[in-house]
RNA sequence: UGGGCCGUCGCCAAGCGGUAAGGCCCCGGAUUUUGAUUCCGGUAUCCCCAGGUUCGAAUCCUGGCGGCCCAGCCA
């Protein structure tokens, strides 16, 4: 674990759940769970959940985290999202060990239950439409009506939830709801729906069930019956915790413990959607190439793009855990990876736009090795070589031929070092004839300059650059937001989102030059090209010269300071 | 005009009646063969507003204002 993940914040979460332990409660036991539904990726805001969840249980003495699907409407699920699920919560670095449940795993206890609640009369069946049911409600200023069909006797409706079951009614004909309270201020507490009849084949249990429970009647028990002591989930669910509270009471019985429910605010983002609905019409309308394109803020994605566990999780553990609606700025997690990163990151040069340089002082023909550290701080990273010769590449945009102040690059007559090599300075600059443009350099080195400095001047300047001969051929994908602006999910409204895609998310560099050493790299192995930013082999297979992704540049006061108006 | 929740620096976020932590961003400066990293230093007399209680309030009380969530047989 590293540094900055060493002591996680106390928030007011992890102080209920230190209260509890220090009275005695559950018996010093913790326990906790993470319940996504298996209806699409997971993404950043999942991963403040799963290291919450994850989180707590590890910091408490023989505390306990679940893996639980939450998959009561086989409708919107698929066995590939449990898959993906999966290999994500372990990809950020977390551990279910035997402990994966599935909502559906309890269906017989969950439909046992409802036949206690039917006994005892907390529950009836209802055969209202679902128009009628709506009209029934009310609305959030009017209470509802009662059902005609409440006060069916106890009989009856274990005779109509049993037939249910067998499968008698079509779909949508009648419901089991728990009997509460019609005129309750709170909406979620008038008779909600318990049990819906769904003919529909589950990814888990097939064609065995008839009817499936809805998410506030499954939830509440299958935390009680997994042992669940802290039940965590964002304030969405806040006006859900008395119903919560209400069906584990009356079941109390059979259940032996009562989860307490916590809610806290969801994670939102600067510049992009966290939503399943929104990042799937993104998908399926082609803004982006799947699931884990490297600009979708799904944990495949960012894994893609070249994120590390560590550094998405230390923003998690940054951003904190409150109830205060939040927007995080991208700046944040962006600083927890690049953080990551310059440890982590080899060294090594890459060139996006070539411009070729001939080193006049460089006899035709000789090549001289040059050995380059991997890593400036950390010397346990070895060293790599490179090739000195007489043609190289360096990046268009550190040579200008009427530079502004400060430029401390390369300019005509002047000196810069290249990094790990020599001082080279251009005598000379060739233009094609026709169109002005800057084809070639023409510069000669300081051959006493290789791993000194010139003792009779200055030379500011430190640029990159790769030898011609020995450098590859790749294509650099590089990435900006999804979205122009910050708060997309304001914006976005019906299906409008059209108008606020960055049309510029994604640009393509195809003629890059990579140092030799990163010939081979495998695909999601990650570089600082020295200068630019940090990049990753990509991981999709491809046919033709690797691709690499950007996955952050390195902050860049001098590109900041350009872009500034003066004063 | 129903109910629930929230409001501390540009963005997160501590604070739990004793006189505003920290991180990110930002601004200086030092070191540097990455205009990177690292390192120093700076940045809320004030906590949505207005009253009140108190020797003392961001923290307690009252009243406002602003924002978010809820009317799926979704989760």
């Amino acid at each position: 674990m590293s540094r900055s993940e060493e002591s996680p914040p106390i928030d007011f979460i992890r102080q209920i759940v230190a209260a509890d332990r220090l009275a005695g409660k559950n018996d010093g036991r913790v326990v906790t769970r993470f319940p996504p539904e298996p209806n699409g990726f997971l993404h950043i805001g999942h991963a403040k959940s799963i290291c919450l969840n994850f989180g707590v249980a590890a910091e408490n003495p023989a505390g306990r985290c679940n893996l639980r699907f939450d998959d009561t409407n086989p409708l919107k699920e698929e066995e590939l999202y449990i898959q993906s699920i999966q290999t994500d919560v372990r990809w950020l670095g977390f551990d279910w060990e035997d402990r994966l449940y599935y909502a559906s795993g309890y269906f017989e206890q969950l439909y046992q239950l409802a036949e206690q609640l039917i006994e005892a009369g907390h529950a009836y069946v209802c055969s209202l439409s679902a128009e009628a049911l709506r009209e029934y409600r009310g609305t959030l200023t009017q209470p509802g009506r009662e059902s005609p069909y409440r006060n069916r006797s106890v009989a009856d409706n274990l005779d109509l939830f049993r037939r249910m079951r067998r499968g008698e009614f079509p779909d949508g004909s009648h419901i089991l709801r728990a009997k509460i309270d019609m005129a309750s201020p709170n909406i979620n507490m008038r008779d909600p729906t318990l049990y819906r009849i769904l003919h529909a084949h589950h990814h888990q249990t097939g064609d065995q069930w008839p009817i499936y429970p809805t998410y506030d009647y499954a939830h509440c028990l299958c935390d009680a019956l997994e042992g669940i002591t802290h039940s965590l989930c964002t304030l969405e669910f806040e006006d859900h915790r008395p119903l919560y509270d209400w069906i584990v009471d009356r079941l109390q019985g059979s259940l032996g413990n009562h989860p307490q429910q916590i809610e806290f605010s969801r994670l939102s983002l600067e510049y992009t959607v966290v939503s399943k609905r929104k990042l799937n019409t993104l998908v399926k309308s082609g803004i982006v190439d799947g699931w884990d394109d490297p600009r979708m803020p799904t944990l495949s994605g960012l894994r893609r793009r070249g994120y590390t566990p560590a550094a998405i999780r230390t923003f998690c553990q940054r951003i904190g855990i409150s109830k205060t609606p939040n927007n995080v700025e991208l700046a944040l997690l962006e600083s927890c990876l690049r953080e990551d990163l310059d440890k982590q990151a080899p060294r090594a040069m890459a060139v996006l736009n070539p411009l070729r340089v001939v080193i006049t002082t460089v006899p035709e023909g000789q090549v001289e090795a040059l050995s380059a550290a991997n890593h400036p701080q950390n010397p346990e990273m070895g060293l790599r070589s490179l090739h000195w010769s007489r043609e190289i590449f360096i990046e268009r945009e550190d040579f200008c031929e009427d530079p502004p102040k400060q430029f401390k690059r390369l300019v005509p007559g002047g000196e810069v070092r290249l990094r790990q090599a020599y001082v080279i300075r251009c005598d000379q600059v060739v233009k094609d004839p026709q169109s002005g443009e800057i084809v070639a350099l023409h510069c000669s080195h300081d051959p006493a300059t290789l791993h000194a400095n010139p003792p009779d001047r200055k030379v500011k300047g430190v640029i990159h650059w790769v030898s011609a001969a020995h450098s590859h051929p790749v294509e650099v994908r590089s990435y900006e937001t999804l979205f122009t602006v910050p708060h997309p999910d304001e914006a976005w409204q019906g299906d409008n989102f059209a108008e606020w895609i960055n049309p510029n998310s994604l640009t393509v560099l195809t003629d890059c030059r990579v140092e030799e050493s990163l010939k081979d790299a495998p695909p999601g192995s990650i570089f600082q090209f020295e200068r630019l930013g940090y990049f990753c082999v990509d991981s999709k297979p491809t046919q033709g010269i690797p691709v690499f992704n950007r996955t952050v540049g390195l902050r860049d006061t001098w590109a900041k300071q350009q872009q500034e108006p003066k004063g």
